[in-house]
This record gives structure tokens, sequence and C-alpha cells, in this order.
DNA sequence: ACAGCATTAAACAGGC
DNA sequence: GGCCTGTTTAATGCTG
């Protein structure tokens, strides 16, 4: 019924339901909630001290103005004023900078506590409470015109000034930016109301948490909705200031978007020098970059040491580790739970189920060290491995170290996989034996590959659909992004996998099938019809891996799993249920 | 309900 | 005898 072709609404209804937070990963959640109010509450209440002090300070500096007789004195003591003002609007900065980085960490990701460097002035715009703003007001009306004839000398807050200017109301200065942020923030608001367990309902508002009102600088206490409600259309409605309060509001919206997107760059960077660093003894000279252009080749793993040994120093991750927490990237434990019972990709939706170069090079620092099973079939996967390698034939042995080489996954239960890669090898016939003068090698008759799967929805329409939805158009990305960001977790799916990875798949998705299209003819590397991407990622989200009790190598932390040197030591390095020590 | 497929588990045989 | 390789069967689950 369903054309796989896109992404329905529906599924990606199922996709996000089953595959929301964990009873653990919901306890964590409130509970960071449950911490960020009682911050939130010694914030207001520093909030208040903050401004009893500036309005004291006013109060003195307005006394002083009254005494001081000429006008020099008067400018210097606007400046003077301007500068203990702006000391305490700092202090007041800081203090909601902390408040803003919660809410990062409840609604969006973590940020390092000691992190500075944030753009204060606008980041803390939106933050200010209204009573905030109405001081500045007092004290910008009273000068400002004096501070712009007069080469105002402070210039490090020019940002600050203009930032506050609420003045005109009527002057977006980027259209664009501000429907962006106007998106997002109401979108964001929401997460932050509803991140934890709050789902909208009739009688509920992104502006109204807790009995109270959560319009940036008002706090109203309201025992029901109602008069909530009341409060919001009186107090709130549409004039100058609700409309200054808002812009302001856009442009906080827009400053978390901005920190968000550097925060994933440094979690990305961070990512890449993790890997590079775990592959280091290794001696692979590519850093392993997820888009690496580098075709894994059969060198890359013979130059690894043979004394790399496995006993990778499990530390085993915390099931909830920030990385998983922000930026959505399946850990190794986050997937280790919930991976797929059975089966990778599904073949119904004659997807290319044999992940190609492009989609090794894409993905393989991920799956090498995530503990995430490939969705992909085991065919497949024999089938890469296979051509792969420079002769288009492998020993047994040799896949497996392929596999255990390409997929943290493989590298546990060994007995299992392994039975099973023998059982494809075996079973389909498109895997030849050779006998060699090593022994017998497998090799791959593409043919008979290709014949596996004369399915019923083949052909280029539904590739073309998934390319559609995969690569060209920002549907699915958008939609992704939103269930990701709206959920506020870690999807398994292709949040799990990672956005950037998510690109990677739909990237080397498409590329199969733009293979499957193009060369029904040559070596046919692939030419099995497009599969939805989907249903393995739903897989993927709901195998239930069962741990090894005693499984020594464990999920793999995304350090610890560097790369092994299967040739050599992968029998013992990922072995979990034998000890034979004749590779090759 | 059924067929087809993939996965998993297991038994078994042959070779080293 | 133990292990690896390879074959085969069966059970199970998923999907169209």
């Amino acid at each position: 019924m369903m054309t796989p072709q896109v992404i329905t609404p529906q599924q990606m209804q199922q996709i996000l339901q089953q595959q929301v937070l964990s009873p653990q990963q919901l306890q964590v959640l409130l509970q960071q909630q449950q911490a960020l109010m009682l911050q939130q509450q010694q914030l207001q209440e520093f909030y208040k001290k903050q401004q009893e002090q500036l309005h004291l300070q006013l109060l003195q500096q307005q006394q002083q103005q009254q005494h001081a007789g000429s006008k020099q004195s008067k400018e210097q003591q606007v400046s003077a004023q301007q500068l203990a003002f702006q000391q305490q609007l700092l202090q007041v900065q800081q203090v909601q900078q902390q408040h803003l980085l919660n809410l990062q960490r409840q609604g969006l990701l973590t940020i390092q506590p000691g992190q500075t460097g944030l753009p204060l002035h606008s980041l803390t715009q939106g933050m200010i409470p209204a009573e905030l703003q109405q001081l500045w007001k007092e004290v910008t009306n009273a000068h400002v015109k004096e501070e712009h004839n007069n080469n105002n000398n402070s210039s490090s807050n020019n940002n600050g000034h203009r930032g506050l200017d609420l003045s005109s109301p009527a002057t977006p200065k980027n259209p664009l930016l501000n429907q962006h942020a106007s998106t997002n923030g109401q979108y964001m608001s929401h997460k932050r109301e509803g991140s934890t367990l709050e789902e909208p309902s009739p009688n509920s508002h992104p502006l109204y948490g807790h009995g109270v009102c959560k319009w940036p600088g008002c706090e109203a206490v309201f025992d029901d909705f109602h008069s909530f409600l009341k409060h919001l259309n009186n107090e709130h409605a549409l004039d100058d200031r609700s409309t200054a309060q808002c812009r302001v509001q856009m442009q906080v919206v827009q400053q978390l978007e901005l920190q968000l997107a550097k925060d994933k760059e440094r979690l990305q960077a961070m990512m890449t020098h993790l890997h590079v660093k775990s592959t280091e003894p290794k001696a692979t000279p590519q850093p392993l970059n997820l888009v690496s252009s580098v075709t894994l080749s059969k060198s890359a793993h013979e130059a690894s040491s043979p004394l790399s040994l496995p006993q990778t120093p499990t530390t085993p991750t915390t099931p909830l580790t920030p990385l998983s927490q922000t930026h959505s990237v399946i850990t190794a434990n986050s997937l280790h739970s919930v991976a797929p019972r059975r089966r990778f990709f599904s073949e119904k939706y004659n997807m290319p189920i044999s992940p190609g170069t492009d989609y090794i090079n894409q993905n393989k620092d991920f799956y090498m060290n995530a503990d995430v099973r490939p969705p992909f079939t085991y065919a497949s996967l024999i089938r890469q491995a296979i051509l792969e390698s420079p002769e288009k034939q492998l020993t047994l042995n040799e896949i497996y170290n392929w596999f255990t080489r390409m997929f943290a996954y493989f590298r546990r239960n060994a007995a299992t996989w392994k039975n099973a890669v023998r059982h494809n090898l075996s079973l389909h016939k498109c895997f030849v034996r050779v006998e060699n003068v090593k022994g017998a090698v497998w090799t791959v008759d593409e043919l008979e590959f290709q014949k596996r799967r004369p399915q019923k929805i083949s052909g280029p329409a539904l590739v073309k659909n998934i390319q559609t939805s995969l690569g060209y158009g920002p549907t699915l990305s958008a939609a992704f992004q939103a269930s990701m960001a709206e959920n506020n977790i870690p999807l398994y799916t292709t949040a799990s996998i990672g956005s950037p990875t998510l690109h990677s798949l739909a990237h080397a998705i498409r590329e199969e099938m733009n293979g499957a299209m193009d060369h029904g003819n040559s070596n046919g590397s692939d030419s099995s019809p497009g599969r939805s991407p989907l249903p393995a990622m739903h897989h993927i989200s709901v195998k239930e891996e069962p741990l090894d009790p005693d499984d020594h190598e464990g999920p793999l932390s995304l350090v610890t799993t560097a790369n092994h040197s299967p040739d050599f030591d992968h029998h013992r390095d990922y072995d979990d249920d034998q000890g034979h020590d004749d590779m090759l």
C-alpha cells in the first residue's frame, strides 16, 4: 500500500514513536528539567537582586546629575553612569548566559560550562527581563542622543545598544533571518517547554508552563490556563513593547542557532580528532574524514601492526553520553540495545543493499567505530568485501577480517555473524567458491547477484523518488532534522547515525541507485534497485542486541575501537567465542 | 494468509 | 580431538 518511495508522515511518526527515549533517558531528562527549574528560580532571584541594584545605582546617579552643574561634568557622569550600568549589565549577562547555557543543555545540546566567548551582547538581549529593558530605556533614552553626537566612547557596547534598541520595532533588519528565527523561536520555545514531557494539549501553551507566564521578562503566576490566556491577551498584546520583545527573542533564537551550529562543528571536529587519534597506532596514513574519498584498500589494513592488541581498553561509556545527547550520534551504547534484531536493509524496497565504495568512504568512520549494525544484508556486505579486494576474491577468513575491520558491530558475537556469513556464502548462488593455490577463495557472480531480486517495485521511478527524497530534496532532511530537534533526542535512525552520516548514507544510497540505474550492464557494481533506508533505520532503532555478559570487547566506544589489524589479530581481538590463531 | 527473503541457530561432514 | 570451512535444514520475523 504505502509506497516506500518517500518517507511518509506516518512512517516518520512511527519511527519517532518507536525510537523515543528510553526510560532511562527520560529519567535523565526529567532530572535535568528539575535541576533546570531550580536554576531558573535561582536565576530569577538573582535577576531581581540585580535589578534592585540597578535601580539604586540609577537613583544615585540621577541625584548626582541633578547636583552637577556644568554640562561637561554631566557628560562625564553620563559616561560613568553608562559604564556602571554596563558593568551591571555584564554581570547580568553572565548570569543570563549561564541561564542560556542551561536552556541549551536542556533543549539542545551540552555546552561546556566553562565555555566562554559567546557573543554576550547579542546572546543576552532576549534574556533581559522586561524590567531591565525598561531600565535600559530609561538610561538610553535620556542620553542616547548625546551619546550619538558625542562619539560615544564605549564602543564595546555598541552592540548592546543596538541590540537593545527597542524603540524602533518596525525595522526588521533581516526579514529572512527574522522569519527564520521566528519559526525556530516558536519551535524552540516549544521544545523548552515541552521537551520533557509536556505534550501540547488544548490547555497548554508554549508560553505557559508550570503555572507561570513564560513571556520573556514576565513571570506572572496563574492558577489556571484561562487566566493565563487573559493575561497573555491583555499584557502581551500586539504593541510596540511586545513586538520589540519578540524581535529580541528572535535574535536570541538566532544566536542560539548559531551557537548550536558552532557546537556541532566543534563536536564534529572532536569526533574527527578522536577518530584520527584512535587510528594513529595503526599507521593509517589517511585521516579518517567522514567525507574522505580514500578508498579503503587492502594495503590499509595490511600495514597494520600485528601487535595491536585487541584488548581494547573497553571504556564502557555510559548509555547517555554527552555525545549521544548532544549530537544525535549513535554511540556504541546508545545503539547497542536498540539495534536491529534481524534484517538489515529490507530488500523489499529494492534498496541497493550493496554498500558501494562510496558508501564505505562516506560512512566507514562511523561504522568502524560505532557499534552500529550496518544497514545492509550479509550478502551485500560479503559482495562488497570481495569486490573491494584487489583480485576480487577473498578467502573466508579475509571476509571475516573485512567485516571486523570495517564494522565495529562485527567485532562482537563472532560466532553468530560468521555463521551467517558462511551461510550466505553457501546459500546464494552469487557467491562462487574457487579453488586457489592458497586454498579456496570466494568470488562474486554479479549476474547472479543482480538476479537475486527481480522485485516488483523496481525501476527508475522508485529510484527517482528515493533520490528526490534522500538526496535532492530538502524534504527528508528537513523533516528528519525537525523531528530530531523537536524530540530533542538522538534519533536512533538517521539521527543516531548522526546528521552527517544521514547525509552520507543518503548520499551513498543515492549513489547506489545511480549506479543501479546507470549500469545495468557493466560490472554491475550495483544494479540492484533501491530500497528505502527507512526500514533499515527502523531496524537499527529497534534491534535488541543481546549483550554478551562476557563480551570483553563490548560495545565500542568511539575512542576505544580504533582500527585493529584484523589480518593479524582480529581473531584474538574480535572473536569472543574462539581463539584460533591460524590467520592466513 | 501467503510467499519470499533475511537472519539466526544448529547439525553435520570433510580437512588440517 | 579441536578447530575451521562449507553445506544444509529449520525456525523466526518482516514485508508486500
